[in-house]
DNA sequence: CAGTGGTCTAGACCACCCA
DNA sequence: GGGTGGTCTAGACCACTGT
């Protein structure tokens, strides 16, 4: 074969937006709906979508559930393994965070427990938060916090950064960590509170920490849009 | 709208696959090809390619190539920071390593040069390597070793660890070094050298690493299937 | 209500893999 | 050469978003 017509429409739609300015893209990003795409490349939406789902696959562009396609921004640099805040690092790039609050409960989660070495029925802390990058909705993610550890915990605000607050408010130093990323699909939940549908490709990032006793303090999972960030680690220790 | 058909296909399929046995499952993991699927469940393989790629995308699945769909071994644990060598990793989790050299050549590569601090054009030793787990091509890569460094080093083998090679013949200390990673869509050359389609979801690992006395040593660049690998990093010091 | 993406049908032909 | 996935057509209806 040739070369697929979509990979060949992957290839100007990709070099359109990079070069060209694509005068086809508006102000706020956002490409032509599939049906004038599909016309103007002379084919038919179900192949148009092969190579949007191509771009999408590369970061390139994203959808938004049922609103249209539009032009991804540059990746966030994120490095996991420090504690600096979510708006700190955001800011630091020059860009603009948001966090929301979208539950705080006490409640048990097997799963969360397990991985800091308690018993599966042992109530934790859960706060789950919604996080922006320039009003993009790039994350969702649910902490979980051993309530022995920080008691009362649950009546602070949680639009900053919760290591923060651990360490000034209950002098929590937190020493081992250890973080897991795992490429995954969008799960129901997750999509439609990221406005994306259900399977997007995702990244999931875990940590669990302990203090400097190796005393469980929390559990965090990370759901990312898969285009909304490059993970960077810089390591000076030899091992 | 109830639940999409395909949602509902996906469903069943991974329970299916999870518990049951799923019996129309060969004893080397393939699955019915999908006309067959797709007449089983009633609908059209459309349809049901829809289903089979959500699967692929949370990792249950992934199909090489012209050759079918097979359900996915358990991921890798990997962890980017260590020096441990992919045999020793790999062994150490009950699995078989294999390792192939594509190609051993000096050559220029601006990426590679650039996150080495060099000029664009210094020349590099090149090394291309595509690596097995349990027999399945689970990633290819490059490595990009700055010549002064280790002289005479393309007349080794590569089949074991670049890393101990270093440390053993030249004596070089790997000291600080910038991890990167990204999920990416393989391009044409690394997907037919995985035998996966074009585009087929990867996670891109980059390291460029110094010795102890920050000169540039090694700048290499890691494409994996993205369903093949789970990244865990333990960390211990606060930073 | 109009426009968008999301889903689905019922076919077809082609390129490649393997026996 | 038979079977597989890969690609493609030309439609259709639906659910959701925004005005």
């Amino acid at each position: 074969m040739a070369e697929a017509y979509y990979m060949q429409l992957t290839r100007q739609l990709r070099e359109q937006l990079r070069y060209g300015g694509a005068t086809w893209v508006d102000e706020v990003g956002r490409l032509p709906a599939e049906r004038v795409l599909a016309e103007r490349f002379n084919t038919t939406r179900v192949t148009l979508r092969q190579a949007l789902a191509q771009l999408e696959g590369e970061g390139k562009i994203h959808r938004s559930n049922r609103r249209g396609w539009f032009v991804s921004p540059k990746r966030l640099e994120y490095d996991p393994t420090r504690d600096a805040g979510f708006n700190d690092y955001v800011t630091a790039q020059g860009r603009t965070p948001r966090t929301e609050v979208l539950g705080v409960t006490t409640a048990t989660c097997p799963a969360a427990a397990s991985a800091l070495g308690l018993d599966v029925n042992h109530p934790l802390y859960h706060i789950r938060r919604r996080r922006y990058v320039d009003e993009r909705a790039v994350l969702v993610e649910s902490l979980w916090v051993v309530p022995e550890q920080a008691p009362g915990l649950l009546q602070e605000r949680f639009d900053h950064s919760l290591w923060g607050l651990l360490r000034e408010r209950w002098q929590l130093e937190l020493s081992h960590r250890s973080i897991r990323m795992v490429s995954e699909a969008l799960q129901q939940d997750d999509a439609s509170e990221l406005g994306v549908a259900t399977g997007t490709a995702g990244l999931n990032i875990s940590r669990t920490i302990f203090d400097t006793r190796h005393r469980p303090i929390e559990y965090d999972e990370e759901h990312w849009l898969h285009d909304a960030l490059s993970i960077r680690v810089e390591l000076s220790n030899t091992t």
